[in-house]
DNA sequence: TAGATTGTTAATCGATTAACAATC
DNA sequence: TAGATTGTTAATCGATTAACAATC
């Protein structure tokens, strides 16, 4: 647990050092200065040594930090020791297309359980994983101890399930749907939202700052 | 085009604003004060205030601000009321998911354009979209006048087929890869991280941040 | 010792928010 | 007019960064 003040900044900023550690360590470089770490992932040197710091890791002045003892820690942190079942809701297309990804159980997300309230497709199963109807929710989360909950049903949805989750004990949300959910406090929500991802874009697109090249020009719709 | 000085952390609340918005004018709420917004939102009045004034949207005051005025101007500045065609480039699971989701299109965003470099999917088709070589990407750009390329590739790819987009003239892309990628000022980049989106949920599940009632709780892996 | 680099203080920056006069 | 709400100033907050003494 170490010293306990971690901004959410750093955290954002730590799957990016482990990346680039990573890589480092596959080079067999074992050691590396803040300045260098900082350059590779495009941040201050001094906010990588407070990140650092804020981990409770120091370096050695005048040398740097020791690679591999960086990519320990920081994976320690991560959680990345451990395996963290995944309950999915939802096994429209974006569930069916997370249950066929690979990615996930590589990463230590392994997809659990799959859940859909259409009963037409209960007992069916995608990948090998057997979809079960969502008033199973509470049961199955507890006897499969799923640590970290999917919404990948339509957005009317998502705080229905959100609730149906919560109150079943998981504490890590994340949500694929456009709708914010609201969850009690020690609940943790990410959202992956493709659909504000894609709204930023062309905001930029249509403020033209990203274009005077002439490829890119809007076309009207009907 | 208006004020000029919309920050990116304006820009991010605009979905979010616009979302409400549209629910109020299905609701036939004619006008909306920035208290009542901002606490659908979940932010400060002030910051709404703020947030519109920087888009050059005024309210009365004594009575709020006009709800379809709202939706149009934001609309507007989204670059709503227009297409903006897209190439998706990597036809592996995640492209094939992209070109089978049709919430891509609805929103304004067709998939105009699928390449890879596997010379064996050349000439399929996945949902009616051919999918083309990698080595065609700036002809074909050009030709369907792309404005988004989405990049769905193994991360080892990610930087060059962003310097290939770039080259072709693209100017907003976004990165479904783990790897950032590197681009000039004028493009504008956004990366949807699956991979980093969990290792984040995982910290906080790591800390016991989220946690406390029994489920999640960690398995060892091997 | 001389050079490099940390760990941390103090300055800076940008964004959020409280507060309130203006005004519908 | 009285009540509500904007538009904006000034205060606050949190995070980033420059700078540098400590020290390997």
């Amino acid at each position: 647990m170490s010293s306990g003040a971690i901004s959410a900044a750093t955290v954002g900023r730590l799957p990016a050092y482990l990346r680039s550690l990573v890589e480092l360590a596959a080079a067999d470089t074992s050691t590396v200065s803040s300045d260098h770490l900082a350059e590779r992932v495009g941040v201050n040197s001094a906010t990588v040594r407070r990140d650092l710091a804020s981990l409770g890791i120091t370096g050695t002045r005048g040398v740097g930090y020791d690679v591999k003892y960086l990519v320990f820690e920081i994976s320690v942190e991560l959680g990345l020791n451990q395996e963290w079942p995944v309950a999915v809701v939802g096994a429209g297309n974006l569930g069916r297309a997370l249950a066929n990804y690979t990615g996930l159980a590589e990463r230590g997300f392994p997809i659990r359980l799959l859940l859909d309230n259409d009963p037409a497709k209960a007992g069916t199963s995608v990948s090998g994983i057997e979809v079960h109807p969502v008033s199973r929710l509470a049961a199955l989360v507890r006897e499969r101890s799923v640590a970290v909950g999917v919404i990948a049903t339509p957005a009317e949805a998502a705080q229905e399930v959100a609730d149906a989750l919560v109150a079943a004990g998981v504490t890590s949300i994340l949500n694929f749907t456009a709708h914010p959910i609201a969850v009690p406090d020690q609940v943790v929500v990410r959202r992956v939202d493709l659909a504000t991802e894609l709204q930023i874009l062309s905001f930029y697109q249509q403020r033209g700052l990203a274009s005077s090249t002439g490829v890119g020009v809007p076309l009207e719709t009907s």
